[in-house]
DNA sequence: CTGAAAGCGCTTACAG
DNA sequence: CTGAAAGCGCTTACAG
């Protein structure tokens, strides 16, 4: 039997207030009670029941944290940093995988609820109005990332898509490039879809280099889906010389299907991907990418998320940096 | 303010002990009661406190989840494999990264009896005698995933490593290759080095091919640890026509580093993977490998897990089948 | 410095 | 069919 707090009091002959006050590093007892305590909680090996003390103190030290996909290496990451800070602040992660519906997302909200989590991370979806009133209904605190919403009162912390896409796409222009075509997300996604596409077109206008709307391919972001829009790029538009992918395993994607028809890269086509995801250092030849610090976005959400916990005052949005990786995917055009 | 029991029996005109038992679909009430009931919980929103009822219970319905590193690919589907059935079974998970220490885990083991886990599941690390000491005195249910342990109370779902290894190295033999090398793990790592190092002798043994130690370039599982072991490699023993890599990341490190030294794979130089992780199909060439099931190892040890609390009855431990999965990197000799 | 008591939000015998 | 009461393992005024 796992002995409880009223076991140390009866063997250390104390009350299980005092012992409560020990434990809890409170003033209110002798140098020579608290020795003793200290020793009957080690002879007994108690530990204190953290479901206990979460009733009453209506805290658990837990926060639950939402991704449409674990298994990605994008919300790896995240996950990463997330967990890594959160355990210093000595709180736990229950991890919830929303999949693609919504069902499983609603459900999740409920079960968190219930297990009162003190606060809730969202990451990569859209906050759709149903999640954000249920968000509410809880009343625990909500950071966003990578990701963001029209509900003002709900912080973010994400990269700038837009400025990110716009610097890729100069990246290349810089490199003499002026065909230059994009493998990119859904335009109806207002988060990773809409302004990364926006990005590319401002900058291609910008440098005078017409905008031809054929050379925009979009689709998912995985591998498999990128692995069709390239095969279609690079059958339709044999005049492009470089791409920017919006996430690495597009960038990926085409540089396999480039292989299999014998166009190698860079030598006859560039790419720039983004995320850099693990995989863009390993990928052949090395991906160069535009870089999204992930796990310090997960570290940087859980700092907010903790301290709107325990000051319950508001927090502030946070852009945080990208940069472009060079690696070997790009080439300088004579 | 949250609704609790005691609300919606106040205003059902019911005690809090009838709303109880309609939440928990107990026999006792009338039809009439069971209909007010259940309208102003609706009207209310009320929702139980799960830590209310984990504490009369004994049961949070929530089981801890120890990775060495949750930012892996390998890791990640485990994790999701697990989350995903455990869900279905009204389960959460708690996510616990070691990191590379001990002292990491033994403090995860203790928020997680803190935390009343109903129990947990420990992956790919060894576990060590001071863990499970701690892990009997909590006294729930563990099962390991991708690892496996002396003791035998312990049971666990893994793949057979040295099978693996032993038909990966046939596999490169009935190519034709004779000049056979591995980057392996450390001899000394019990659950993923010395199995596999044993598989590949054996089946060279069995082949009548010559064992030459040197040929065995041991290190870490990583893309960057196995970069060197693969620049050893292909500097001293030019004559090795296929190698056998104990995980994708270090296949794919040897194709990298083969592809800046102007040695392609497969024509000059053959190899095969291990685990058949994502970035596998995403390898350029794609990448032929040991595929290890890991999202059903993760649902198969949730599920032995969740019987073993449910039940207290023993679970026996499940080799879990490993297959090859013939991509493009290993070429048949003439 | 210390303890008795109330209470967190539930469940579960027990009695009717 | 229904409710009063005890209790899960703690914390926290309150009183001394």
């Amino acid at each position: 039997m796992k002995s409880t707090i009223k076991d140390v009091a009866r063997k250390a002959n104390v009350s299980v207030a005092t012992v409560s006050r020990v434990l809890n590093n409170l003033p209110g007892y002798s140098e020579d009670t608290k020795r003793t305590v200290l020793r009957v909680i080690e002879e007994l090996k108690y530990q204190p029941n953290a479901i206990a003390r979460g009733l009453i103190n209506k805290r658990t030290q837990t926060i639950g944290v939402l991704f449409p996909s674990v298994s990605s290496a994008f919300s790896s990451e995240v996950l990463h940093g997330i967990e890594h800070f959160a355990h210093d602040e000595n709180y736990s992660i229950v991890v919830c995988n929303t999949a693609e519906d919504g069902r499983r997302t609603m459900k999740y909200l409920q079960v968190l609820r219930e297990k009162q989590v003190d606060g809730i991370i969202f990451s990569s979806e859209v906050l759709k109005e149903e999640y954000y009133e249920a968000l509410k209904a809880m009343d625990v605190p909500v950071v966003l990332v990578a990701t963001h919403s029209e509900y003002k009162s709900v912080p973010y912390v994400k990269v700038d898509d837009w400025k990110a896409s716009y610097e890729a796409t100069e990246y290349l222009i810089h490199k003499g490039h002026r065909q230059i075509a994009m493998i990119g997300g859904y335009e109806g996604d207002p988060i990773a879809g809409k302004p990364r596409i926006d990005g590319f077109k401002q900058a291609l206008l910008d440098n005078g280099i017409t905008l031809r709307d054929e050379l925009i391919f979009d689709g998912g972001f995985r591998f498999d889906q990128a692995t069709v829009a390239a095969e279609n790029l690079l059958l339709t538009a044999p005049e492009v010389t470089a791409v920017f992918a919006a996430s690495d395993e597009m960038a990926i994607a085409l540089i396999s299907v480039a292989a299999k028809h014998g166009i190698s890269v860079p030598e006859q086509i560039s790419v720039i991907g983004y995320d850099n995801l693990k995989l863009a250092e390993m990928s052949n030849p090395p991906l160069t990418t535009i870089a999204q610090p992930l796990y310090k976005m997960g570290e940087r959400a859980a700092d907010k998320l903790i301290s709107m916990i325990t000051s319950k005052e508001r927090v502030v949005s946070e852009i945080v940096p990208h940069k472009i990786i060079e690696r070997n995917t790009v080439r300088k055009l004579p």
